[in-house]
DNA sequence: CCTCACAAGTGGTCAGACTACTTTCGAGTA
DNA sequence: TACTCGAAAGTAGTCTGACCACTTGTGAGG
């Protein structure tokens, strides 16, 4: 910051960095509404192309948000929304690079569950066990349903630590296609039965209250899921 | 993805989308360049101006990079090019947000810090010696060099673990700013010497090839920040 | 063979117009 | 009076075309 002048900055970074200024200083807060696209430009003395471009760069990152028609809006800067982007990760990653998310999921996912068996009230509780059932239904068919309620199993769990910035993070670590890659990968093979009795055990855990054993079901899971991509990525036959 | 097209999506949106399937389907790979901005508005029928949005967009995601004059690139997609945004969390949390970033730092860097103890090799150990030094040869003015040394030190470990994943995610969750307030509140606690004996210890760990004692010095130094910011927050005066 | 200036090509910025959507407010109605 | 609904004003979204700033390749000149 306070970059003295040694070297021209592009309109629109300055346009940028005005607009987080304008947050930082308190000028708009959460949830306020920015002055309009057309006051903004005139007022940095940038074209409205310019600050169109900042608005959206500020927008990707999840700071602003724009609704057609009504303005621009700061969001209520959650951890949840500054951490959108985060998703693209778990998108774009292959290989090696997947290997490395699971790695840190094999970190955060114990730990998250071991301080969810001590923290989840009853009402996590009855959400976590419902999206539990919901994967036990499916039948041997792997519908959509049963990596959607995958994922809100696991999503449900860390929220209930109560710490959104963890819930954040550890979603934006887990994605649909990989998800679905598992489940398929898993009946190939035969062992989506060992995939739920993971899930039950957590559950279990979590019903008792019991931090430890919490931690290591996840640790388990985590690790089973890893041991397979580990030998799927070896088969060559990677896909994508 | 494959959204029928029960609503209309805004232009903008599909001009992302389909950059993000040429890069998906390899059309374009890691570090090659695109199609010029005038090119890629006609292909697929939207203005410049509309293209230019989504290129800032992915710009701002670190998919892509734009050189003036030379041309629009993808990123090598390494973790750290994706994770960059990150880094706004750290920025802009505030409060609570920060004690719940503190709380997933606390397991995160023990279990980095326990890995790199078994990891990191004689060049490795040598660079966080280095850094560990620079923090201890600053005098008690806390000049921005100590720092920086800081920041290094605990970067510097994460990356010995190999993890680029781990190391970025870690990097995002530390910022300047916060680390600076650390600092500041240790000196007129006249605490610094315990930041300081944390640092050797940890460093005593890894270079002793030891993880537990690693994850054990690196448990009790989050854990010594964490406390530090929960009374600094109780004060009321919190800054901004 | 090397150097350097020029030219072509690229992203960066600007201006202004029009479209699509949201909100507000007032006229008309029950 | 209270309510409904439609028109109007205001906003973001998109398009066009022009010009500026920078990079890169190339060809003339040394």
């Amino acid at each position: 910051m306070s970059d003295p002048d040694g070297e021209r900055t592009p309109v629109t970074q300055r346009a940028v960095d005005r607009i987080k200024a304008m947050i930082a200083t308190g000028e708009v807060g959460p949830g306020e509404r920015l002055p309009t696209e057309r006051d903004l430009s005139a007022q940095l003395g940038v074209s409205r192309s310019s600050m169109r471009e900042a608005i959206r760069s500020l927008t990707t990152l999840g700071v602003l948000e724009s609704r057609h028609g009504a303005g621009v809006y700061v969001t209520a800067l959650r951890p949840a929304d500054l951490l959108e982007t985060f998703s693209v990760l778990a998108e774009v990653s292959q290989g090696r690079t997947l290997l490395e998310v699971l790695q840190v999921r094999r970190m955060l996912e114990p730990a998250a569950t071991a301080l969810a068996a001590a923290r989840a009230d009853a009402e996590d509780l009855d959400r976590i066990g419902a999206l539990l059932d919901r994967m036990e239904d499916g039948p041997d068919v792997l519908c959509a349903d049963t990596v959607t309620a995958d994922l809100g199993f696991h999503q449900a769990i860390v929220a209930s630590t109560g710490n959104a910035t963890l819930a954040a993070i550890n979603d934006g670590l887990s994605s649909r296609t990989f998800n679905a890659r598992v489940w398929a990968g898993h009946r190939e093979a035969g062992l989506t039965a060992k995939l739920r009795e993971d899930h039950r055990r957590i559950h279990e855990a979590l019903v008792a209250r019991d931090p430890e054993a919490a931690r290591a079901a996840a640790t388990m899971h985590v690790l089973r899921v890893e041991r397979w991509l580990s030998a799927d990525l070896a088969d060559g036959t990677t896909g994508d």
